[in-house]
DNA sequence: TGTAGGGTCTGTAGCAACTACAGGCTCAAG
DNA sequence: CTTGAGCCTGTAGTTGCTACAGACCCTACA
Protein backbone atom coordinates (compact mmCIF):
# COMPACT_ATOMS: atom_id res chain seq x y z
CA UNK A 1 0.00 0.00 0.00
CA UNK A 2 2.66 2.48 0.96
CA UNK A 3 4.39 4.13 -2.49
CA UNK A 4 7.24 2.60 -1.45
CA UNK A 5 5.91 -1.00 -2.21
CA UNK A 6 5.64 -0.32 -6.18
CA UNK A 7 9.12 0.12 -6.46
CA UNK A 8 9.79 -3.16 -5.71
CA UNK A 9 7.56 -4.94 -8.21
CA UNK A 10 6.08 -3.63 -11.44
CA UNK A 11 2.92 -2.65 -13.32
CA UNK A 12 0.90 -4.39 -15.65
CA UNK A 13 2.68 -2.70 -18.84
CA UNK A 14 5.60 -4.21 -17.39
CA UNK A 15 4.54 -7.62 -16.81
CA UNK A 16 3.04 -7.70 -20.03
CA UNK A 17 6.51 -6.56 -22.01
CA UNK A 18 8.05 -9.06 -20.17
CA UNK A 19 6.24 -11.71 -21.13
CA UNK A 20 5.01 -10.98 -24.36
CA UNK A 21 1.32 -11.39 -23.24
CA UNK A 22 -1.70 -8.55 -23.84
CA UNK A 23 -1.86 -6.62 -21.29
CA UNK A 24 -5.87 -7.56 -21.13
CA UNK A 25 -5.16 -10.82 -21.71
CA UNK A 26 -3.62 -10.55 -17.29
CA UNK A 27 -6.41 -8.71 -16.20
CA UNK A 28 -8.56 -11.78 -17.71
CA UNK A 29 -6.35 -13.95 -16.26
CA UNK A 30 -6.70 -12.52 -12.65
CA UNK A 31 -10.40 -12.17 -13.07
CA UNK A 32 -10.71 -16.25 -14.05
CA UNK A 33 -8.69 -16.87 -11.17
CA UNK A 34 -5.40 -18.56 -13.10
CA UNK A 35 -3.55 -15.35 -11.92
CA UNK A 36 -3.71 -14.40 -7.97
CA UNK A 37 -5.03 -10.39 -7.39
CA UNK A 38 -1.95 -8.73 -6.51
CA UNK A 39 -0.94 -6.09 -4.62
CA UNK A 40 -2.40 -2.36 -5.03
CA UNK A 41 -0.99 0.96 -4.49
CA UNK A 42 -2.91 3.73 -3.27
CA UNK A 43 -4.25 4.93 -6.40
CA UNK A 44 -4.94 1.23 -7.35
CA UNK A 45 -2.48 0.46 -9.49
CA UNK A 46 -1.23 -3.78 -9.68
CA UNK A 47 1.68 -4.19 -8.18
CA UNK A 48 3.47 -7.21 -9.34
CA UNK A 49 6.40 -9.56 -8.27
CA UNK A 50 8.56 -11.88 -9.98
CA UNK A 51 6.48 -14.72 -8.34
CA UNK A 52 3.41 -13.34 -10.71
CA UNK A 53 5.91 -13.46 -13.93
CA UNK A 54 6.66 -17.02 -13.02
CA UNK A 55 2.98 -17.72 -12.96
CA UNK A 56 1.98 -15.98 -15.67
CA UNK A 57 5.37 -17.62 -18.02
CA UNK A 58 3.75 -21.12 -16.74
CA UNK A 59 0.34 -20.09 -17.60
CA UNK A 60 1.61 -18.50 -21.22
CA UNK A 61 3.58 -21.74 -22.24
CA UNK A 62 0.91 -24.33 -21.06
CA UNK A 63 -1.42 -22.43 -23.17
CA UNK A 64 1.05 -22.37 -26.07
CA UNK A 65 1.26 -26.29 -25.67
CA UNK A 66 -2.41 -26.27 -26.44
CA UNK A 67 -3.84 -26.70 -22.43
CA UNK A 68 -7.01 -25.41 -21.73
CA UNK A 69 -8.06 -23.37 -19.08
CA UNK A 70 -9.17 -25.64 -17.15
CA UNK A 71 -6.30 -27.76 -17.32
CA UNK A 72 -4.26 -25.35 -16.31
CA UNK A 73 -6.09 -24.82 -13.13
CA UNK A 74 -5.40 -28.50 -12.45
CA UNK A 75 -1.86 -28.62 -13.31
CA UNK A 76 -1.86 -24.98 -10.85
CA UNK A 77 -3.70 -27.43 -8.36
CA UNK A 78 -6.35 -24.46 -8.19
CA UNK A 79 -9.40 -26.69 -7.55
CA UNK A 80 -8.66 -28.13 -4.33
CA UNK A 81 -6.11 -25.66 -3.62
CA UNK A 82 -3.55 -28.34 -3.05
CA UNK A 83 -0.64 -29.07 -5.58
CA UNK A 84 -1.81 -31.99 -7.73
CA UNK A 85 -0.05 -35.05 -7.29
CA UNK A 86 2.59 -36.21 -10.51
CA UNK A 87 0.00 -38.75 -10.75
CA UNK A 88 -2.65 -36.19 -12.13
CA UNK A 89 -0.09 -33.95 -13.76
CA UNK A 90 0.38 -37.33 -15.70
CA UNK A 91 -2.90 -38.06 -16.22
CA UNK A 92 -3.91 -34.46 -17.72
CA UNK A 93 -1.03 -34.63 -19.65
CA UNK A 94 -1.99 -37.78 -21.71
CA UNK A 95 -5.48 -37.00 -21.96
CA UNK A 96 -4.58 -33.56 -23.81
CA UNK A 97 -2.32 -35.89 -25.96
CA UNK A 98 -4.48 -37.68 -27.19
CA UNK A 99 -6.54 -35.08 -27.80
CA UNK A 100 -4.15 -33.44 -29.84
CA UNK A 101 -3.77 -36.48 -31.61
CA UNK A 102 -7.05 -36.73 -32.56
CA UNK A 103 -7.12 -33.71 -33.72
CA UNK A 104 -4.28 -33.97 -35.67
CA UNK A 105 -5.65 -37.05 -37.01
CA UNK A 106 -8.81 -35.21 -38.20
CA UNK A 107 -6.87 -32.41 -39.65
CA UNK A 108 -4.72 -34.58 -41.79
CA UNK A 109 -7.60 -36.46 -43.15
CA UNK A 110 -8.94 -32.70 -43.92
CA UNK A 111 -5.29 -32.17 -45.29
CA UNK A 112 -6.06 -35.32 -47.79
CA UNK A 113 -9.64 -34.23 -48.92
CA UNK A 114 -8.53 -30.88 -49.41
CA UNK A 115 -4.94 -31.43 -51.94
CA UNK A 116 -7.01 -33.95 -53.48
CA UNK A 117 -9.88 -31.74 -54.54
CA UNK A 118 -7.61 -28.54 -54.94
CA UNK A 119 -5.40 -30.68 -57.75
CA UNK A 120 -8.26 -31.62 -59.66
CA UNK A 121 -9.03 -27.89 -59.87
CA UNK A 122 -7.96 -25.90 -63.16
CA UNK A 123 -8.71 -22.66 -61.33
CA UNK A 124 -9.82 -22.22 -65.15
CA UNK A 125 -13.33 -20.97 -65.33
CA UNK A 126 -15.18 -23.89 -66.40
CA UNK A 127 -18.42 -24.47 -65.27
CA UNK A 128 -17.53 -27.65 -63.17
CA UNK A 129 -15.83 -27.00 -60.35
CA UNK A 130 -14.11 -29.96 -58.67
CA UNK A 131 -13.86 -28.08 -54.81
CA UNK A 132 -17.90 -27.19 -55.64
CA UNK A 133 -18.99 -31.12 -56.04
CA UNK A 134 -16.68 -32.50 -53.47
CA UNK A 135 -19.13 -30.35 -51.47
CA UNK A 136 -21.77 -31.17 -52.93
CA UNK A 137 -21.58 -35.24 -52.62
CA UNK A 138 -21.21 -36.71 -49.41
CA UNK B 1 -48.50 -19.47 -46.76
CA UNK B 2 -51.81 -22.00 -47.73
CA UNK B 3 -51.67 -24.68 -45.45
CA UNK B 4 -51.79 -26.88 -48.24
CA UNK B 5 -47.82 -25.93 -48.80
CA UNK B 6 -46.69 -27.41 -45.82
CA UNK B 7 -47.43 -30.75 -47.25
CA UNK B 8 -44.34 -30.38 -50.33
CA UNK B 9 -41.82 -29.59 -47.68
CA UNK B 10 -40.79 -30.49 -44.39
CA UNK B 11 -40.40 -28.80 -40.92
CA UNK B 12 -36.85 -27.26 -39.77
CA UNK B 13 -37.06 -30.82 -37.33
CA UNK B 14 -37.33 -32.34 -40.70
CA UNK B 15 -34.05 -30.77 -42.26
CA UNK B 16 -32.09 -31.46 -38.74
CA UNK B 17 -33.13 -34.98 -38.47
CA UNK B 18 -32.47 -35.54 -41.98
CA UNK B 19 -28.91 -34.00 -42.30
CA UNK B 20 -27.98 -34.26 -38.82
CA UNK B 21 -27.57 -30.73 -38.19
CA UNK B 22 -28.24 -29.52 -34.97
CA UNK B 23 -31.74 -28.29 -34.96
CA UNK B 24 -30.92 -24.73 -33.16
CA UNK B 25 -28.18 -24.19 -35.77
CA UNK B 26 -30.56 -24.08 -38.88
CA UNK B 27 -31.93 -20.93 -37.08
CA UNK B 28 -28.34 -19.74 -36.74
CA UNK B 29 -27.41 -19.93 -40.34
CA UNK B 30 -30.56 -18.38 -41.17
CA UNK B 31 -29.93 -15.34 -39.54
CA UNK B 32 -26.53 -15.19 -40.28
CA UNK B 33 -27.52 -15.61 -44.27
CA UNK B 34 -25.63 -19.01 -45.12
CA UNK B 35 -29.11 -20.05 -45.16
CA UNK B 36 -31.92 -18.31 -47.11
CA UNK B 37 -35.08 -17.39 -45.28
CA UNK B 38 -37.85 -20.05 -45.92
CA UNK B 39 -41.31 -19.84 -46.51
CA UNK B 40 -43.42 -19.84 -43.53
CA UNK B 41 -47.25 -21.43 -43.04
CA UNK B 42 -49.98 -19.15 -41.77
CA UNK B 43 -48.90 -19.92 -37.72
CA UNK B 44 -45.18 -19.00 -38.98
CA UNK B 45 -43.66 -22.36 -39.25
CA UNK B 46 -40.47 -22.41 -41.49
CA UNK B 47 -41.19 -24.88 -44.64
CA UNK B 48 -37.88 -26.01 -46.38
CA UNK B 49 -37.45 -27.43 -49.73
CA UNK B 50 -35.06 -30.10 -51.06
CA UNK B 51 -32.91 -26.87 -51.99
CA UNK B 52 -32.63 -25.75 -48.72
CA UNK B 53 -31.66 -29.53 -47.60
CA UNK B 54 -28.73 -29.72 -50.49
CA UNK B 55 -27.61 -26.49 -49.43
CA UNK B 56 -27.38 -27.03 -45.69
CA UNK B 57 -25.33 -30.25 -46.51
CA UNK B 58 -22.89 -28.05 -48.57
CA UNK B 59 -22.42 -26.21 -45.87
CA UNK B 60 -22.05 -28.58 -43.28
CA UNK B 61 -19.77 -30.26 -45.30
CA UNK B 62 -17.84 -27.70 -45.89
CA UNK B 63 -17.93 -27.08 -42.13
CA UNK B 64 -16.45 -30.31 -41.87
CA UNK B 65 -13.49 -29.69 -43.78
CA UNK B 66 -12.77 -26.53 -41.64
CA UNK B 67 -13.93 -23.91 -43.72
CA UNK B 68 -15.02 -20.70 -41.77
CA UNK B 69 -18.76 -19.67 -42.28
CA UNK B 70 -16.62 -16.81 -44.53
CA UNK B 71 -15.29 -18.95 -46.75
CA UNK B 72 -18.39 -20.83 -47.05
CA UNK B 73 -19.66 -17.44 -47.73
CA UNK B 74 -17.28 -17.18 -50.51
CA UNK B 75 -17.85 -20.16 -51.84
CA UNK B 76 -21.49 -20.04 -52.00
CA UNK B 77 -21.43 -16.74 -53.87
CA UNK B 78 -22.75 -14.93 -51.11
CA UNK B 79 -20.47 -12.08 -50.59
CA UNK B 80 -21.53 -10.52 -53.94
CA UNK B 81 -24.66 -11.95 -54.86
CA UNK B 82 -22.83 -13.91 -57.84
CA UNK B 83 -21.57 -17.52 -58.32
CA UNK B 84 -17.71 -17.26 -57.40
CA UNK B 85 -15.21 -18.15 -60.52
CA UNK B 86 -13.19 -21.52 -60.08
CA UNK B 87 -10.37 -19.64 -60.22
CA UNK B 88 -11.60 -17.75 -56.65
CA UNK B 89 -12.62 -21.40 -55.14
CA UNK B 90 -9.50 -22.63 -55.77
CA UNK B 91 -7.94 -19.91 -54.32
CA UNK B 92 -10.03 -20.10 -51.08
CA UNK B 93 -9.14 -23.86 -50.98
CA UNK B 94 -5.48 -23.56 -51.30
CA UNK B 95 -5.71 -20.68 -48.52
CA UNK B 96 -7.23 -22.78 -46.47
CA UNK B 97 -5.24 -26.16 -46.83
CA UNK B 98 -2.69 -23.89 -45.71
CA UNK B 99 -3.70 -22.86 -42.55
CA UNK B 100 -4.79 -26.49 -42.30
CA UNK B 101 -0.95 -27.68 -42.59
CA UNK B 102 0.17 -24.44 -40.32
CA UNK B 103 -2.12 -26.08 -37.88
CA UNK B 104 -0.90 -29.89 -38.22
CA UNK B 105 2.57 -28.56 -38.11
CA UNK B 106 1.58 -26.53 -35.08
CA UNK B 107 -0.25 -29.56 -32.94
CA UNK B 108 2.92 -31.62 -34.48
CA UNK B 109 4.93 -29.71 -32.43
CA UNK B 110 2.88 -29.90 -29.45
CA UNK B 111 2.70 -33.44 -29.96
CA UNK B 112 6.48 -34.15 -29.54
CA UNK B 113 6.88 -32.08 -26.45
CA UNK B 114 4.17 -33.35 -24.67
CA UNK B 115 5.00 -36.62 -25.63
CA UNK B 116 8.24 -36.66 -24.48
CA UNK B 117 7.14 -34.74 -21.14
CA UNK B 118 4.83 -37.35 -20.46
CA UNK B 119 7.31 -40.45 -21.03
CA UNK B 120 9.82 -38.80 -18.52
CA UNK B 121 7.19 -38.79 -15.92
CA UNK B 122 7.26 -41.95 -14.04
CA UNK B 123 3.24 -41.12 -12.67
CA UNK B 124 4.57 -41.72 -9.03
CA UNK B 125 4.29 -38.79 -6.28
CA UNK B 126 7.90 -37.64 -6.15
CA UNK B 127 8.52 -34.15 -5.94
CA UNK B 128 10.10 -33.22 -9.09
CA UNK B 129 7.50 -33.42 -12.03
CA UNK B 130 8.86 -33.21 -15.54
CA UNK B 131 5.47 -32.01 -16.57
CA UNK B 132 5.52 -28.97 -14.22
CA UNK B 133 8.90 -28.50 -14.97
CA UNK B 134 8.69 -27.96 -18.43
CA UNK B 135 5.99 -25.54 -18.03
CA UNK B 136 8.20 -23.72 -15.71
CA UNK B 137 11.11 -23.41 -18.04
CA UNK B 138 10.97 -21.78 -21.45
C1' DT C 1 2.93 25.50 -11.16
C1' DG C 2 0.55 24.00 -15.15
C1' DT C 3 -0.15 20.92 -18.66
C1' DA C 4 0.57 17.36 -22.09
C1' DG C 5 1.28 12.67 -22.82
C1' DG C 6 1.36 8.38 -21.43
C1' DG C 7 -0.18 4.71 -18.44
C1' DT C 8 -3.62 2.52 -15.66
C1' DC C 9 -8.33 1.77 -13.72
C1' DT C 10 -13.24 -0.10 -14.35
C1' DG C 11 -17.02 -2.19 -16.81
C1' DT C 12 -18.75 -3.76 -20.90
C1' DA C 13 -19.14 -5.43 -25.70
C1' DG C 14 -17.32 -7.99 -29.40
C1' DC C 15 -15.18 -12.20 -31.98
C1' DA C 16 -16.38 -17.54 -33.90
C1' DA C 17 -19.71 -20.90 -34.21
C1' DC C 18 -22.67 -22.49 -32.10
C1' DT C 19 -25.91 -24.39 -28.05
C1' DA C 20 -29.43 -24.04 -24.63
C1' DC C 21 -32.76 -22.27 -22.47
C1' DA C 22 -37.66 -19.70 -21.14
C1' DG C 23 -42.13 -18.58 -22.19
C1' DG C 24 -45.54 -18.77 -25.51
C1' DC C 25 -48.03 -20.76 -29.79
C1' DT C 26 -49.69 -24.50 -32.72
C1' DC C 27 -50.68 -28.95 -34.27
C1' DA C 28 -52.00 -33.87 -34.34
C1' DA C 29 -53.70 -37.85 -31.85
C1' DG C 30 -56.69 -39.98 -28.71
C1' DC D 1 -61.09 -31.29 -25.44
C1' DT D 2 -56.96 -32.24 -23.64
C1' DT D 3 -52.27 -33.73 -23.74
C1' DG D 4 -47.82 -33.78 -25.40
C1' DA D 5 -44.75 -32.85 -28.90
C1' DG D 6 -43.03 -29.55 -31.88
C1' DC D 7 -42.30 -24.98 -33.33
C1' DC D 8 -41.80 -19.82 -32.53
C1' DT D 9 -39.05 -15.76 -30.55
C1' DG D 10 -35.37 -13.53 -28.04
C1' DT D 11 -31.65 -13.94 -25.16
C1' DA D 12 -27.73 -15.82 -22.54
C1' DG D 13 -24.07 -18.98 -22.16
C1' DT D 14 -19.73 -21.28 -23.99
C1' DT D 15 -13.87 -20.52 -24.63
C1' DG D 16 -10.15 -17.46 -24.56
C1' DC D 17 -9.38 -13.69 -25.24
C1' DT D 18 -9.37 -8.53 -27.31
C1' DA D 19 -10.90 -3.81 -27.67
C1' DC D 20 -13.01 -0.17 -26.47
C1' DA D 21 -14.97 4.26 -23.47
C1' DG D 22 -14.55 7.30 -19.91
C1' DA D 23 -12.24 8.24 -15.81
C1' DC D 24 -8.26 8.61 -13.07
C1' DC D 25 -3.13 9.00 -12.14
C1' DC D 26 1.74 9.92 -12.75
C1' DT D 27 5.85 11.85 -14.82
C1' DA D 28 8.36 15.19 -17.40
C1' DC D 29 9.00 19.40 -19.31
C1' DA D 30 8.31 24.52 -19.70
Amino acid sequence: MIDHERESGFTRGDLARTTGCNIETIRYYEKTGLLPDPPRTDAGYRIYSAAHATRLRFILRARELGFSMEDIRGLLGLGDGTAPTCAEVKERTERHLADVRAKIADLRRIEKVLSVTAARCSGEDVPDCPVLETLEGS
